[in-house]
DNA sequence: GGAATGTCAGCAGA
DNA sequence: CTCTGCTGACATTC
């Protein structure tokens, strides 16, 4: 049977809903309430007890017509699409006459539907309303069931934490039709912060998965556990999924263009696409109050021979008619996702679109890259490359929007190969570390004659008062000769856990972290060795009109890695009184924001979580000087809401009074994206603002 | 030895 | 309940 219902029973809205005000609550924990007055438009047609039938075209005429192209397209086994058990699929000529004069057809029933729904469709971009149970963010759930006395590290009680109830009651996707507008900055740096703390607790849960699954099986014995699954799993269970009390058409609130992800899974939990295979994401006919299904987002990832992608337009193939290893092997049907995007086209429903593909030295799975919102504007059904009838929809990037991601991600790579050839102008050097780092950093000014980074020395560590390195009282390390494993000496120094995982990606912040050094016995590869490799990450200073200096990276940063260190000289209290009188600028460490508490933060899944504060360190009590030697990092900008966290991290001395500044992601952080760090109280000592300006 | 292909467990939504 | 879907990790092959 087909899937639209004959068009007079259609339960569009003959009039707009009227305009209402009230303020929608969309504070993420009860404890800090703010009230925020956000404006949905609502897109699904309410349903009327009384209908209007449609002025044009005369109903009996279309009814008949659309009747007879639904049962011709959706049926199992339509009359119009030769049958490929009987009919040779490709070359069929035979058909071809019949199928021209379907698709001539198709048209002309498609046309009809246009103009029948054109004056409803108009009236859906501009409504207004607000609905007073409406809420952006899925409220904070009940406590969690766990047993407040034990420790979120205790084996039996973290795989309870980690575990998902089987019975538990599935809290569905919600059947409301919105579009977010009128985000004020307040709103735009709430919901912001909102993903960007659901993004750190998802990777938070993630590795921990596999990491816990590392510590019972071994590093590299078995399959891994697939932490991007349990993960989410865990997250659904709690209700912690963005955005499942509305279907947000158009852009996500909180989620910008170019942001990147690893995983399929992390699409779904901030509401970005909710499917964690199929390519289009729709409301479903049987939740669409007009019966029909509508497409919110779509993934182009290559996975469909006959996809076209040229950046702003593509041609995008729809789903079906693949066997298991993804070759068409039958004919798509106009049913599902296809239907929802030649509906959507009809609405004049715009699309996000999601781009996924291989990327660099990821071995396996792809990334994927919010590139902004598409117009559908045509829809055919066309002979793919395999010879079997696919659906086509041409898709078109609506103007005005940022630079999409994907194309940011390309034009860093061929920076990073030739980067003279790709951008000729503006390059003062191709390494202001005079090869001192393991990665040559750029230096880029397009913008006006400032030379300013030149003219200092690069530091590529900081550089401590000899005193520091003590008489090797506290010289101490472990004897691990093939490297560290669980439970050895310096995990037990980090507090029994190692800080970061097998890829060097940090797992949680600490007041400190020991890093094997000198005094250890393992290997430079050992997992307890990150920060002091130095920069990996190909970064770029660059002179921007709104930060005066910035830094951003040519590579994809993912989040918890390491990005450099913030060097500078250490100075004792004594030492920075002289040099304040002197009017050098310096560094005072211990007023950065103390973001690492942030990272691995885990109390919405472990009410009994508390931050750690073991190992502990004094308050630092020192200054840096960066006014003569400096790295890359003091030309990181200042922000409220930074990418990048500071990490006190001990690998070359023990004193706990002077550690070295370590710069770590805070998100995944897309190349050419500017990295900013919180630098705590503005003053007039602060940071970099009193450096470079 | 790196890219391509195969296999297998996985799970939410419809 | 069953089925489908532009996964992701790893083993194997080319």
């Amino acid at each position: 049977m087909g899937s639209l219902v004959p068009f007079q029973d259609l339960n569009l809205c003959p009039e707009p809903p009227l305009p209402a005000t009230v303020n929608i609550s969309t504070s993420a924990t009860p404890s800090a309430t703010i009230n925020r007055t956000t404006t949905f438009n609502f897109l699904t047609p309410k349903i009327e007890p009384k209908q209007e039938p449609f002025d044009e075209p005369t109903p009996t005429q279309t009814i008949h017509q659309q009747e007879n192209f639904l049962f011709s397209v959706s049926n199992s086994t339509p009359d119009f699409i030769p049958n490929p058990e009987t009919t040779p699929p490709a070359n069929a000529s035979s058909s071809a006459d019949d199928q021209n004069a379907l698709y001539s057809e198709y048209f002309r029933i498609s046309e009809l539907f246009r103009s029948a729904f054109a004056k409803r469709i108009q009236k859906y971009g501009d409504v207004e309303v607000l609905d007073p149970d409406s809420r952006a963010i899925v409220p904070v759930p009940e406590q969690s069931q766990l047993t407040p006395e034990t420790s979120p590290t205790d084996g039996s009680n973290l795989e309870r934490a980690l575990s998902v109830v089987v019975s538990r009651k599935k809290a569905g996707r919600s059947n409301e039709l919105v579009r977010v507008t009128n985000l004020g900055i307040d709103d735009q740096r709430h919901f912001r912060d909102l993903v960007r703390r659901t993004r750190m607790m998802y990777d938070s849960l993630r590795v921990l998965v596999i990491s816990e699954e590392e510590k019972r099986t071994g590093p590299g014995n078995g399959r891994r556990a697939r932490g991007d699954l349990r993960a989410a799993a865990v997250m659904r269970d709690r209700e912690l999924w963005l955005n499942r009390d509305k279907r947000i058409v158009g852009a996500i609130p909180g989620i910008e263009i170019g942001d990147v992800f690893f995983f399929r899974m992390e699409l779904c939990v901030v509401g970005l696409h909710g499917q964690i295979q199929a390519g289009i994401d729709t409301l479903p006919a049987s939740q669409s109050s007009s019966g029909e299904p509508i497409a919110t987002s779509i993934i182009i990832s290559g996975g469909y021979e006959d996809d076209e992608d040229s950046g702003d337009s593509i041609i995008y193939t729809g789903q079906g008619g693949q066997d298991k290893f993804g070759k068409q092997c039958m004919h798509q049907k106009l049913e599902g996702g296809n239907l929802a995007l030649e509906r959507s086209m009809h609405y004049g429903i715009e699309v996000r679109v999601i781009r996924g593909f291989k990327y660099e030295n990821r071995v396996s799975g792809k990334v994927y890259v919010y590139d902004g919102l598409y117009k559908i504007l045509d829809c055919w059904f066309d002979v793919g490359k395999s010879g079997f009838g696919v659906y086509k929809f041409r898709l078109s990037r609506i103007e005005g929007q940022p630079e999409m991601g994907s194309s940011i991600m390309k034009f860093a790579e061929s920076l990073r190969t030739k980067p003279l050839s790709t951008r000729p102008m503006g390059y003062l050097t191709l390494d202001i570390s005079m090869k001192k780092e393991r990665v040559p950093i750029f230096l880029y000014n397009d913008i006006d004659n400032d030379h300013d980074p030149m003219y200092y020395d690069y530091l590529v560590n900081t550089v401590f008062p000899l005193n520091v390195f003590g008489q090797g009282s506290n010289s101490t390390g472990c004897d691990c000769v093939s490297g560290c494993t669980e439970g050895c000496f310096c995990a037990m120094k980090n507090g029994g856990d190692f800080a970061y995982d097998y890829g060097g990606i940090l797992l949680r912040g600490k007041p400190v972290i020991f890093e094997c050094g000198n005094f250890c016995q393992c290997p430079p590869s050992c997992r307890n060795r990150v920060a002091q490799h130095g920069l990996r990450n190909r970064l770029e200073i660059f002179r921007s009109r709104e930060t005066g200096w910035g830094v951003r990276s040519l590579d994809l940063i993912q989040a918890g890695a390491f990005i450099c260190e913030y060097a500078g000289v250490v100075l004792t209290r004594d030492q920075a009184e002289v040099f304040k009188m002197n009017g050098d600028t310096l560094i005072y460490p211990n007023r950065f924001s103390e973001r690492w508490a942030e990272w691995g933060d885990l109390s919405r899944i472990f009410p009994e979580y508390v931050c750690p504060s073991y190992p502990s360190i004094p308050p630092l009590d020192f200054a840096m000087d960066v006014s003569r030697m400096r790295n890359a990092a003091c030309y990181i900008s200042h922000s409220s809401s930074p990418n990048v966290l500071v990490q006190c991290v001990l690998y070359d001395h023990n004193n706990l009074m002077f550690p070295h500044l370590m710069l770590f992601a805070m998100e995944n952080i897309p190349p050419m994206r500017e990295l900013s760090i919180d630098y705590g109280v503005a003053d007039e000592w602060t940071g970099k603002l009193s450096i470079c300006n």
